[in-house]
DNA sequence: TTACTTATTAGCCATTTAGCTATATAATGA
DNA sequence: TCATTATATAGCTAAATGGCTAATAAGTAA
């Protein structure tokens, strides 16, 4: 599993941008707006999701509108239950 | 959910370690054997890890016992799929 | 072209992180 | 008590992180 999946999900705001593009597709201004930090601030913790490979992004006019990677997001969750999942020693 | 689980666990080396802690409680000694690392750079990720809760130590003589705290770790993967999982907006 | 809007990139700073070596602590046994 | 073993803590450094403001880019429309 890449490195840059968990560290791009150990941090809170990135989590929570996560999950508000769990609802749908937004702009980088609407997921900024859900938060209390500078815009900028926002634009580089998606950077951030971006190299990870959690989201993607696609200019529409001089919007971007930013998306859900479910698959990377699905199979990080996979990696971690069939590592960390289960198989307790005294199951 | 504990930030502290994130942060721990978005080490690959701690993550190891939690792996190797999944066949069994092992001395700080045994488990610093499987790495390259100097003992103390094992030691302080065991104390990051015992801070997050992950593990839990127990003093044998000369030895200290290092075992998984499974609860937690079961507990964050349950967090996980609750935020993160299924529930693809197209699905 | 100019002005406006949306968003990114650059550059700076403070804090955290992960590694190391050297030192300290705790338990045991001679 | 002294030596040995197992482990943690102290103190240092380099690199990464996350925040900010200022500047730049890209698109649209007058």
């Amino acid at each position: 599993m890449n490195e840059s999946v968990f560290k791009a999900m150990s941090d809170a705001t990135r989590r929570k941008i996560i999950e508000l593009l769990k609802e749908g597709p937004k702009t980088a201004g609407e997921i900024a707006d859900h938060f209390t930090h500078a815009q900028p601030t926002i634009s580089r913790h998606l950077t951030v999701l971006k190299h990870a490979n959690l989201v993607v992004d696609q200019r529409e006019g001089t919007f971007i509108i930013y998306r859900l990677n479910t698959t990377i997001l699905q199979e990080w969750l996979a990696w971690l239950l069939e590592h960390f999942g289960g198989g307790d020693s005294d199951e």
